[in-house]
RNA sequence: GCCCGGGUAGCUCAGGGGUAGAGCAGCGGAUUGAAAAUCCGCGUGUCGGUGGUUCGAUUCCGCCCCCGGGCA
């Protein structure tokens, strides 16, 4: 019997990468940068979403997508993938990140997530409970509920759940009404099981970026004036001729609805830049927060700024096949 | 030059004889199927300057400076 040595230099089973950070962190170049540099090796890597707003094809502009050449060559997945008329959710995109992370391993290609939202990435690293679809009567009537109502009823019909929440977080007191009313099990009895997670099966080699709060800031507040500069009032009309429901998360998308008050004369190009740069900033605060604390101790994370090459990736992925 | 308003937290402003407060920004935090979402916590700043009245002035009075608007 012939003992196998596994030198270091082979690649690893299984190997996931991952980036991520705040918006406008420079996360897709990286992402890019270290899909070609392991294509260059000989090998395969294909990028994929993980950005709650990338997914849908009604924003492109504006979800800061990127182009066909900052795609450099590489292959993409997940980027507009759902259509604006569909709610995307974060067990949804697991389930389907799963599926293209899977087939990635079976075609020997390295799949990298890149992706600001750490909910997506935390549900598919370590499951989420197996809640089915809330019957859409349910939702449609707890949704239209003012919080001090929902919250009332809460009290009554999940009344452990409701002592955890603030009386004021209408989403997740409506998330637990909804899932009590429509299956009739409550959200905490739920969430004692966790399904899907592929964090245990895989080999991950992530990476945060948490660069400087202003440098960060002064990024997403060039951004949005860059957007208006490559059409993201086109993609917001033709968004707005769909006459969609505004509660959808295509149309609460930063920029949309902005963009909106701009098209309908009740705001100036000023104010519009204004409240959008604001929006963007306060968003990119959260992540820095969830990265933050939401990840492994143990995770590299980079809080430079990241300039055009002064990353060293095999100081990172080492281990990945790198040329 | 005169007459009105104003000058208070980084910004917009409230208040008022016992040294001051909201919203926004900023900072910190939460985050289990809408997460670019939804929430929570954190407020000392010569209250424009200076003199006076007062036990006590940021608050009342005088003067000065600055910013609006109006009249000349």
């Amino acid at each position: 019997m012939v003992t196998k040595s596994s030198p270091k230099s082979s690649p690893p089973q299984r190997p996931v990468a991952l980036i991520a950070g705040p918006t406008a962190s420079g996360k897709s170049g990286l992402a890019v940068a270290l899909a070609q540099r392991i294509e260059k090796a000989g090998g395969k890597a294909v990028v994929i979403n993980a950005d709650s707003a990338q997914v849908y094809s009604d924003l492109s502009v504006l979800s800061a997508r990127p182009t066909e050449d900052e795609m450099g060559g590489i292959e993409h997945r997940l980027f507009g993938a759902w259509d604006g008329s569909v709610a995307c959710s974060a067990a949804r995109w697991a389930e389907v990140a799963r599926e293209e992370i899977a087939q990635c391993h079976e075609d020997g290609a390295v799949p990298i997530l890149v992706g600001g939202t750490g909910m997506y990435i935390k549900v598919l690293l370590e499951g989420i409970a197996p809640i089915p679809e809330i019957e859409p009567e349910v939702r449609r009537v707890v949704r239209a509920m003012p919080v001090e109502i929902a919250y009332d009823a809460l009290m009554i019909e999940d009344p452990e759940r409701a002592t955890m929440l603030e009386p004021t977080d209408s989403q997740r007191i409506a998330r637990a009404l909804e899932v009590k009313r429509s299956t009739g099990v409550t959200l905490g009895d739920w969430q004692m099981a966790k399904t899907g997670g592929i964090g245990d099966e895989i080999a991950l080699f992530p990476l945060i970026l948490l660069p400087p709060r202003e440098w960060l800031y002064e990024r997403c507040d060039t951004r949005f004036s860059q957007m208006l500069a490559s059409g993201a009032k086109d993609e917001v009309a033709a968004l707005l001729k769909r006459k969609l429901d505004p509660d959808l998360p295509v149309m609460r998308a930063i920029g949309v609805p902005e963009i909106s008050a701009l098209l309908s004369d009740n705001a100036s190009l000023d104010e519009t830049i204004e409240a959008a740069a604001q929006a963007t900033r306060n968003y990119a605060k959260r992540q820095y927060t969830w990265f933050r604390r939401q990840t492994e101790k143990d995770w590299p994370r980079i809080t430079d700024a990241i300039e055009s090459d002064n990353i060293d990736l095999r100081e990172y992925f080492d281990g990945l096949l790198l040329d």
